[in-house]
DNA sequence: CTTCTGACA
DNA sequence: TGTCAGAA
């Protein structure tokens, strides 16, 4: 994984077509989570550039934030999502982030729902029938 | 020069 | 959401 946060504002802007005030907009939403550095400029990873184009699409589909972040922070189990929608949500850098950190106030239960959707992706797709016959478990 | 924060229209 | 001010 290359969760490299090096994206600043200006190509943030220029990759997503979105403005700053948006930008900074959807991150007091926590929407995305750019890492800070020097001076506290805000640097954003691919993860970060993906979540933002998301949100525009979203946006343009007519799509209020408070849906948008839903949709974002918290997307349905239940939804028919393909393995793009996982694409389009890439939570890695996030979990990269916070998994080896102390993960204990932030990610309410945004990262819940979305290893859920994973997990029970990888569950369908290799359809895992581990029958143990005897029942010795550890 | 570019970005950040807070605030106003 | 755009934009201004003052600071970094």
């Amino acid at each position: 994984m290359k969760s490299d946060k090096n994206i600043t504002m200006k190509e943030a802007k220029r990759r997503t077509g979105l403005s700053s005030r948006q930008i900074r907009y959807y991150d007091e939403q926590d929407l995305i989570f750019p890492e800070r550095s020097s001076g506290n400029q805000r640097l954003f990873s691919e993860s970060d550039i993906k979540v933002l184009e998301k949100i525009k699409e979203l946006l343009a589909q007519g799509n209020s934030i408070e849906t948008i972040r839903s949709k974002i922070t918290a997307p349905e189990i239940e939804e028919d999502l393909s393995e793009d929608d996982y694409q389009a949500l890439d939570y890695d850098d996030s979990f990269n982030k916070y998994g080896g950190a102390d993960l204990d106030s932030l990610y309410p239960v945004s990262n819940r729902s979305a290893l859920l959707k994973k997990l029970s992706l990888i569950n369908k797709t290799k359809s895992p029938e581990g029958e143990s016959k005897d029942g010795k478990k550890d």
